[in-house]
DNA sequence: GTGAAGGGCCAC
DNA sequence: AAACGTGGCCCTTCAC
């Protein structure tokens, strides 16, 4: 395919060709970048496109680049950040009467963000309109070469994405390359809004969307981490991990068949097989697993396995939570910047990697490490109990929404009505046996699960379930209309229209009862997750001229950090953008949202 | 050596 | 036999 494209250099061309730019409606949208993390690489190239014109802009020629002389990346950023002739383009960029149509937009925004200074306005990701309309079933890659080849039926060559795009001289090959990425997407764009307009995803297309540039920001802001107190930290379940693991390596060196005149030999604390073979050595009735909770029950009679839980605990925390966070620290500038996957699961919610931050202990010890810097603070907000009070108004169960209206403490109220006495009559056990059936119910609990859990019998089990669901008839109505529609839907979907498509195996009961769960859980996690991604857009234009900065995001808690000073305003945008958030997707039962101002991220 | 699978466990 | 949803990371084990 030919196609016609124009190399820029200087201000005067890049000026003309911004005003020819600024009359299109809708532009492709692509940079070429010399490393993948934005702190580390040069921004090399933004292409805009038409689909038939494109302009090629190289940075090179507007102080972009490393100089012998300068101070390398950091004076490549300031250059062109500082640069006017560039004002052009930000403008063209940062407009959103403009759409800008990219692919995997978080990466292009990030770029555009640090080094030239802006945001990107009216961002049309053709990457996540992919994963929406993918909507988490078949092995379909998002690719978009392989958007282009599943969508346009062509081939685009992705073999110059690669290539040296730090060379003084680019190629011929390596323009015309990235002219051609750019000048696709229009067309892209325009199959790929059929689908979604075919599947009714305009709206959560448009949810995530708008979130793009705030996610962006997130990662570039990072979430600082105080390394003393992380190793601090570390050193203390390091020692005592040592010495579980020493007096663990005694109980179960008594169960290791061949002790040798120099002790027996030394069991790796971390290999499953070898502690259960020792476990049962010594005559523990392992069970099938050695999970914690199959564990559990046989600790009084086996100090054994006591310590052994005790060891896993201690391992787990200076394992996954040790040195290795310590590695994700960005030198230039000291914080963890993390990566989240917009749609990390078909529900909607994020994931997070490289550390993992929605993964890190409740514990205070570990929570408090991750701290403001000094002279700022913390603002931390999460939703309350947003699963159940997004059950209760979906669902249009009278009792559950009156049990929310009432503003008293749920699970407390829900055990009254379950074991038919008054609230004040509760007890501790009641309350915490009523709590983990309502969020049972949210993940599609069965009757024997719950027998399990709590040991209490079976027939015990189905007979407090029949009661709890006789409480809230209506919440029972809409789980088992999930149960039933999704068989011939095979579908479900969320408050924003997010779409689930839910294969199954007809002839496998297990693999229908998953559906079944499925069901029921996703249209309550994926709302969750709408209304989550909802504040993150309606936050980011209340906090985009103060000195508030988003650093994470926990499935239903934000945290923002401010200066001191404006913690408490920064606070009530915060809560009010979360609120707002949840009354656009929940209309019949009130959100609450609770709030905090801390130096640390914990209580 | 590298990578996938399985077991285990952290978060919501 | 399986047994309540969504993720990521660590370790061991085993195949290539």
């Amino acid at each position: 395919m030919e196609i016609y494209f124009q190399s820029i250099t200087d201000g005067d061309s890049l000026k003309k060709a911004c005003e020819e730019l600024a009359a299109k409606p809708v532009l492709g949208f692509d940079v070429e970048t010399t490393e993948l993390d934005p702190y580390k690489g040069e921004l090399r190239l933004v292409q805009l496109s038409d689909g038939t014109r494109t302009k090629v802009i190289d940075l090179r020629g507007f102080g972009g680049g490393r100089f012998e002389s300068g101070d390398g990346l950091s004076g490549s950023v300031k250059a062109l950040r500082s640069n006017p002739e560039l004002d052009p383009l930000r403008d063209l960029l940062s407009s959103k009467k403009i759409t800008k149509i990219a692919h995997n937009a978080k990466f292009d925004t990030k770029w555009v963000r640090h080094h030239l200074g802006c945001e990107v306005g009216g961002i049309y990701d053709t990457y996540l309109a992919s994963v929406l309309i993918s909507a988490g079933e078949g092995e379909r890659r998002h690719g978009l070469a392989d958007l282009v080849q599943f969508f346009l039926g062509r081939t685009l060559d992705k073999t110059e994405q690669v290539s040296d795009w730090s060379a003084n001289e680019l190629s011929a090959s390596q323009i015309e390359y990235a002219a051609k990425d750019a000048a696709i997407m229009p067309e892209v764009r325009e199959k790929v809004q059929e689908r979604i307009v075919n599947d009714s995803l305009e709206q959560v297309l448009k949810l995530e969307n708008e979130c793009i540039m705030p996610i962006a920001e997130m990662e570039l802001n990072g979430f600082y981490l105080d390394a003393e107190r992380w190793r601090a930290q570390l050193n203390r379940v390091m020692a005592v991990q040592s010495k579980a693991g020493v007096e663990l390596q005694a109980m179960l060196a008594a169960g290791v068949a061949q002790a040798s005149l120099f002790g027996a030999p030394q069991i790796n604390l971390d290999s499953v097989d070898q502690v259960t073979n020792a476990l049962m050595n010594l005559g523990v009735p392992v069970p099938s697993s050695t999970r914690a909770w199959e564990l559990q029950p046989l600790a009084d009679q086996y100090p054994v396995v006591a310590k052994l839980l005790e060891y896993r605990g201690f391992a787990k925390a200076s394992q996954s939570f040790g040195e290795n966070i310590l590695e994700f620290i960005e030198p230039a500038t000291g914080r963890i910047h993390a990566d989240f996957r917009q749609i990390g699961a078909p529900t909607g919610r994020f994931a997070c990697s490289k550390p993992n931050l929605q993964q890190i202990p409740h514990e205070e010890e570990y929570r408090r490490c991750f701290r403001a810097p000094d002279g700022r603070m913390l603002v931390i907000a999460d939703y309350s109990q947003i699963e159940l009070r997004i059950l209760a108004d979906i669902s249009d169960d009278a009792n559950f929404i009156a049990a929310f209206e009432s503003g008293r403490d749920f699970h407390a109220t829900t055990a009254a009505q379950v074991f038919g006495i008054s609230a004040e009559d509760v007890t501790t056990d009641q309350r915490s046996f009523a709590k983990r059936l309502n969020f049972g119910v949210v993940y599609g609990l069965g009757a024997s699960r719950f027998a399990m859990m709590t040991g209490i019998s079976q027939t015990e089990a189905e007979a407090t379930l029949r009661r709890y669901f006789a409480t809230y008839p209506k919440m029972d109505e809409w789980l088992r209309t999930q149960s039933k529609s999704v068989l011939t839907d095979r579908s479900a979907r969320t408050r924003s229209g997010r779409l689930a498509r839910i294969g199954f195996d007809a002839g496998d009961r297990s693999s229908i009862g998953a559906a079944q769960r499925y069901a029921k859980n996703m249209p309550i996690q994926g709302t969750s997750a709408d209304i989550l991604k909802r504040a993150l857009r309606l936050l980011h234009e209340e906090i985009v001229s103060t000195s508030a900065k988003l650093v994470n995001i926990v499935h239903d808690e934000i945290v923002v950090e401010c200066d001191s000073a404006d913690a408490d305003q920064i606070a009530a945008k915060l809560e009010s953008a979360m609120l707002q958030a949840g009354n656009d997707y929940v209309t019949k039962v009130p959100i609450k949202v609770d709030v905090r101002v801390a130096s640390e991220w914990s209580k």
